[in-house]
DNA sequence: ACGCTAACGGACGCCCCCGTCCGGTTGGCT
DNA sequence: AGCCAACCGGACGGGGGCGTCCGTTAGCGT
């Protein structure tokens, strides 16, 4: 009973838990997914043994690598909801998620292909596909966007930037922007 | 000299070569590219030997089993640039490039990323892309496009098609025909 | 200061893919 | 029919990623 908190971790594994995290953000961000988990070990300075003990599976750690790139996705939505203007939420939303994607390749990875077997994503995911349906949906009925508009027009604009991998971080970047106000006109009414 | 025909190979050889082909197509367009060539020989029902004998590279196998879709591309832009109508023959071309892509997978991914160190494809492909770009301003002189719409939008527009990876291959090409005309929204004037 | 134990990481065995060698097979020509 | 060279494919050694074990280190509580 004098466990009041069970489960603070030693310092020492803490600092190599947050290392971990760091390394894993840059090294997905930077090459996708698909690297093997003792570079991203290598890149934190810790041994694989100490990776697979703080993540079991390279899901539970994109997962937790990719909470705030999530976050940040909510925030955006929820922005653009809370934005009076039906249309301008619209756009500065597609516009900001796209740009966000670029700027990530793995979370891109992990948000449209979510992962072999599905993520912890998948809730989260659901209700940011929510919220872009009803933020969508105003837009239209504001008669900003053509009247055959769906959701899924939405999500098939994002998943084709999720294309875009040009080589340098910012080319990707600057595609992105250029894809968006393209995309942006052709849901357009 | 009585060798007219120097390089005839053998009956068994060309039958064996042409299965590899088959095969490579069939995983190819199935699983992308990024397939041990061992499954590829597999399925061809021959031994890896025979499968190297034949293609010391992956690059020299894909060149091959491409040729065809390749020679599909050109088909496609010089029948839009053969069309009277520039406009008719800028959508249907951006439709049929789109689709293509989106039934093949393996095509997508050396087409765009071209390969590890460029592909045979560098010299067709600059081909191909001049006459889109012939395609392109052509339909925007006579004020179909967007007067800032460049040559780079129109291979914005195929990369972004190339990121659609649903699961079954009739949702790819759903989804690149619903994109396709979302795509030509945009760049329409 | 000291011991106890959580935590570390080098090393191991496993599997899959790669590209090549070589003994056996078979098509094609006389 | 019989020869010979072109051709085949099983087998091999190398390399790299995987997930785990275990002897050692060092945080933390007394």
């Amino acid at each position: 009973m004098t466990e009041v908190l069970p489960h603070l971790r030693r310092s020492d594994a803490r600092d190599n838990r947050d290392r971990i995290l760091e390394a894993a953000r840059a090294v997905f961000a930077a090459d996708g997914l698909a690297v093997p988990m003792r570079r991203i070990a290598r890149h934190a300075g810790v041994g694989p043994a100490t990776l697979y003990r703080h993540f079991p599976t390279k899901e539970t750690l994109a997962t937790e690598a990719f909470a705030g790139q999530m976050r940040a996705c909510y925030a955006i939505v929820d922005e653009g909801l809370a934005d009076p203007d039906p249309w301008r939420g619209f756009t500065s939303t597609i516009e900001q998620l796209c740009e966000l994607h670029a700027r990530d390749r793995g979370f891109t990875a992990a948000f449209t292909a979510e992962f072999p077997h599905a993520l912890d994503f998948a809730a989260d995911r659901e209700r940011a596909v929510q919220s872009i349906a009803k933020l969508t949906r105003r837009a239209r009925e504001a008669g900003h966007l053509r009247p055959d508009v769906e959701l899924d027009d939405v999500i098939l604009v994002l998943m084709a930037n999720s294309g875009l991998q040009g080589t340098s971080p910012a080319a990707r970047v600057a595609a992105s922007r250029r894809f968006a106000a393209l995309a942006i006109r052709g849901l357009q009414a």
